[in-house]
RNA sequence: GCGCCGGUGGCUCAGCUUGGACAGAGCAGCGGCUUCCUAAGCCGCCUGUCGUGGGUUCAAAUCCCACCCGGCGCGCCA
């Protein structure tokens, strides 16, 4: 690809527009007496109702100080103001200077860049350096549930995001396999069955040493003695020893990691299966006790002890005092070891960031906001550490359940596995009864895109700040506001595009994918719907820059669904094949495009696109 | 008690970073559309004290303050 295509495909068409009218207005504004930095008016220019034109410039501000009426400084600044190219039209109303696009520039400006970048359109090809996501990271102590794999779903989306956007990408899975929780299960594991606690069996439903149960997932069976075993831990002095001493054993050698770290193991396999079927992979597992093992946390400690402000307790607990880095007084002592020296889980957690921040040039973290207050005394030790760079934090509110909080103790629980089989087996009904042509194993298939493509749609919706509450009829939704939705709109433009082959239209169709211009005047006027449709298409390459930024993965789902819409209005509306005749370039265009841009929205948010169903 | 985050039609949510023109969708409800490119679709109707009260401003869902409700958290768990 030489260096102008690439340009032009991530370059957005409506930048140029907008400082082309702030700098006309700047120097017309200032020959009227007032100066106006030309970021400012950029930054003013907003996007007005519907109907009223593209681009609005606000003169209220300006009006008031030339001693002007809003109106009349409008009208003055629309007289004469240069059109031509990209601007076809300029109109005062109330305060504001209404601008209109011309629609060939618009449909050349947008087309132009989709056929010529493709699945790269909207992405920015300059790479801008290593970034580290580290998503999910669950404990290895059961099956994933709903709340936790919307870690995951943020977390994956955000990193193919970032990628687009041309970071180079590394996911990243912290694995905690040395903390209390899953070291709980390693000790329960490491006796026979026959030495449980009666409680513990029973509870568990495991009763006999044995192979896996045929059909069950790893997750599901290496996590049933959890909940009761981690409560006998609790409650019982003699279990919690143990499991410390096995912990302190395996820390100083003696138990050699792969047998350590086999149920844990089995447990991450089970819980990545799952994953893969929402398309989450990552490439690279942190083991949390491999950072202690090779001495990266002992290091991080000593640093620590010879900290500016490192303090020892009463007790000998060796603590930072992070008020100078002004956390609040309830969080300005964070302790890093215990009484009786072994180290928090924040000692592992910074030796684990160090390491990231010396290897990448952004960390981010997807984490739950039960974690806000962990993450801000990270933040604030890491810098009394000195490090120059601070890692950056993507935080997602809880999911629960109409009854409540979720709780495996309750039983009150939901988990990954449990919904996309539920979704699997929706579509499929809803498959084999629209599509009774297709072949029983692409039914299959679609059934399950289908399903997954609904749950990660549906989790992604929201934005990450907002508790969702679940509800099986709103994750499961095949219409409206869903990924099916997105889907469906995505095969019919498939279909269509097929026929368009069939019925010779193939040439026609790659001439397109060269260039639009020899197609160009267009056959006037649009169809409004087709305009529409350009417009969203217009507006992606500035989507994928922003989410890039600011991590709103939500506005993803939202603008597949604004795409889709106004696919479908068009569709509806008009008539591609067997149509009139001059139209027949622009429309096919269009399908082709939008067909691109759903693609590169639907891979960005993790849901396959299917070229029927 | 303190801190962080949320509170927008019957339900679920965009919009708030950077104040701007009648607050947008989806679901549910009601009424239409299939001799024609996939009806998981399209078109139309109905539904709003933007939690409450103050303030700033020519202009507030958006910024500031207070309060109410919900979520999450508050040193030897992770």
């Amino acid at each position: 690809m030489s260096g102008k295509e690439e340009s032009i495909s991530n370059e957005n068409p409506w930048t140029a527009v907008r400082s082309r009218i702030a700098s006309e207005a700047a120097q017309r504004l200032e020959r009227l007496g007032v100066s106006v930095p030309l970021d400012q008016l950029e930054r003013e220019i907003s996007v007005p109702p519907e109907g009223m034109g593209d681009l609005a410039l606000p003169l209220f501000r300006y009006a008031k100080k030339l001693g002007k009426s809003p109106q009349e400084l409008a009208s003055v600044l629309g007289e004469g103001f240069p059109m031509g190219g990209a601007l076809a039209h300029a109109a005062p109303a109330g305060g504001f200077l209404n601008f209109t696009v011309s629609v060939p520039w618009l449909a050349e400006a947008t087309l132009s860049r989709i056929f010529s970048g493709k699945e790269r359109y909207g992405h920015t090809l300059k790479p801008r350096g290593r970034v580290c996501v580290e998503h999910t990271s669950a404990n290895p102590t059961g099956q994933l549930h709903v709340g936790r794999s919307r870690n995951g779903i943020i977390g994956d989306t955000y990193a193919r995001v970032l990628s687009a956007a041309g970071y180079d990408v590394r996911v990243q899975f912290y694995v905690d396999d040395i903390g209390r929780q899953a070291a709980t299960l390693v000790w329960i594991w490491s006796k026979p069955v026959h030495d449980w606690p009666e409680n513990v069996r029973e509870r568990s439903g495991i009763s006999s040493d044995g192979p896996k149960p045929e059909g069950m997932k790893p997750d599901e069976w290496r996590g049933k003695p959890y909940p009761s075993a981690s409560e006998v831990v609790k409650q019982e002095e003699t279990a919690a020893r143990e499991v410390s001493d096995l912990t302190s054993r395996f820390e100083r050698g003696e138990i050699p990691p792969a047998e350590y770290r086999k149920v844990p193991k089995d447990i991450l396999d089970g819980v990545l299966a799952t994953l893969g079927r929402v398309h989450i992979h990552f490439d690279e597992f942190v083991w949390e006790s491999d950072l202690i093992l090779d001495g990266s946390v002992r290091k991080t400690v000593g640093e620590l002890e010879h900290a500016p402000h490192a303090v020892r307790l009463e007790g000998g607990a060796l603590a930072i005092d992070a008020s100078a880095q002004g956390l609040p007084p309830d969080l300005a002592k964070v302790l890093i070891t215990r009484s009786d020296g072994t180290h928090l889980y924040i000692a592992r957690d910074l030796a684990y960031h160090t390491r990231k921040l010396a290897e990448f040039d952004r960390v981010i973290d997807v984490i739950g906001e039960d974690h806000k207050a962990h993450f801000r005394s990270l933040l604030a030790v890491l810098s009394e550490m000195g490090l120059p760079r601070k890692p950056e934090v993507l935080h997602y509110a809880f999911v629960s359940l109409p009854e409540g909080k979720m709780s495996t103790r309750a039983g009150r629980i939901v988990t990954l596995d449990d919904l996309l089989d539920e979704a699997h087996s929706r579509a499929l009904k809803e498959v084999t009864e629209r599509r009774a042509d297709l072949p029983p194993d692409e039914a299959e298939h679609v059934a399950e895109s289908v399903g997954a493509g609904a749950v990660r749609f549906h989790l992604l919706s929201v934005q990450p700040d907002k508790p969702i509450v679940f509800r099986w009829e709103d994750a499961l939704s095949f219409e409206g506001k869903s990924g099916p939705f997105v889907q469906y709109s995505y095969a019919r433009a498939s279909s269509l595009l097929r026929k368009a082959k069939d019925s010779g239209e193939g040439p026609l169709l790659a001439d397109l994918e060269k260039g639009i211009t020899k197609y160009l005047p267009l056959p006037e006027p649009l169809d409004p719907r087709e305009v529409d449709l350009l417009r969203s298409l217009s507006r992606f390459p500035a989507l994928v820059r922003r989410v890039s930024e600011d991590g709103s993965v939500h506005l993803l789902p939202l603008y597949a669904h604004e795409v889709s819409d106004r696919l479908n209005s068009f569709y509806q509306a008009v008539r591609v094949l067997g149509g009139e005749a001059q139209s027949l370039p622009l429309r096919l265009a269009l399908v082709a495009s939008a067909r691109q841009v759903l693609g590169n929205t639907l891979h960005l948010i993790g849901v396959e696109p299917l070229e029927r169903m």
